[in-house]
DNA sequence: TACGGATACATTCCTGTAACGTATGGAGCT
DNA sequence: AGCTCCATACGTTACAGGAATGTATCCGTA
């Protein structure tokens, strides 16, 4: 009734749990550091949130803001600016470190391994599909190509080249994106 | 110089690792869990190993184990078998749970990450490399396919799919290699 | 003789809550 | 609009509880 939660005090302790986070991971993170980080007291963090679970997924949905970004006509392009935008997100900032160590949770935490695919995963996937979608309408893609899987492959070796620890490429994209494309196989390929 | 270190002892406390590693990950690992889980005192395990990486490195390499399967001759075939075989190790043990684990210890212990890297994920990704070249060298695979990102696509959508949480089937390994194989683009598809 | 299991120990860290005094902003009145 | 009031948030500090670490000690054993 007389005085509201701080919203400042609210803001920092989401920005910090990210950083957090990114730099060391979700088993790692203790409610203590992230009050310390957020310059704020550790009573104002456990005023807020009652476990460390409950913050972290609300963390998450700060981290999906949607950039909307305008797409190129062309299917291939489309999928390659997409694929470019996933792997800016996952390099600059610790993004393994956050999947790894919230996928390491799935056992103990179920809930929380949920709510970061709905807010990070699905909203990616679903961007891809459109994409392939409205690629086989226009008559770019074989409309018997298997969607999902396309789309488990792309985003799919980004992963592996981050569990590799080795950076995507502005030139490794390319190659991924005209991989899935053209496919290998002999025959297939008209050149 | 009178009695020898057990033996049994050491079988199973990395046993014991590679059984809680699984099940909690990396980060939730404790030496007294794993003495007990292994039927050992806890300074029994000190004693032959002085952290916590040192054990789970050493619990890795056994991880390995090459089974030596016959791989069919046909090219094709031969991926799925290599897929289907990571996917196994992948889903019936808490393969995610390590990997994920792993990943997020990047940062504190990059030592560990590579010894992760090296003993799982090279020697498959060799596998994948000698099946392709094989497959240029018969023809089966087109000249100029990238074969790294070839690789990066297959392994890459079992980690996708693993961290969207949904099982590999053996209907959707067959549309991974069906897509790679086969590509997207509809010039590019002879049918 | 050194290992093995059991037990004990000090140390360190995190948790979750409680107490304190200070600051802040909405409610209600003039 | 400007004022006072007061419930409540805030930061600091303190506390008890639990858990893990790494080492030490004991005694039985190969």
């Amino acid at each position: 009734m007389s005085r509201p939660r701080s919203a400042l005090a609210d803001h920092a302790i989401l920005d910090a749990t990210l950083r957090l986070l990114e730099r060391n991971g979700y088993q790692a993170l203790t409610i203590g550091a992230i009050a310390e980080e957020a310059g704020v007291g550790r009573p104002t963090v456990y005023r807020r949130y009652s476990s460390k679970a409950e913050l972290v997924a609300a963390a998450l949905v700060r981290l999906t803001a949607g950039d909307a970004t305008v797409l190129p006509v062309s299917t291939r392009d489309a999928l390659l600016v997409l694929l470019r935008k996933t792997a800016g997100a996952l390099a600059n900032r610790g993004g393994m470190t956050i999947i790894g160590s919230l996928i390491a949770q799935e056992a103990r935490d179920p809930g929380l391994v949920r709510t970061f695919r709905e807010q990070l995963f699905l909203p990616r996937h679903a961007m891809v599909r459109d994409v392939l979608e409205r690629g086989v309408r226009a008559g770019d893609v074989a409309g018997d190509a298997d969607l999902p899987a396309v789309i488990d492959t792309l985003f799919g070796a980004l992963l592996a080249r981050a569990v590799l620890g080795e950076p995507a490429t502005e030139v490794w994209l390319a190659s991924i994106v005209e991989t899935v494309w053209t496919g290998i196989a002999r025959t297939s390929r008209a050149r």
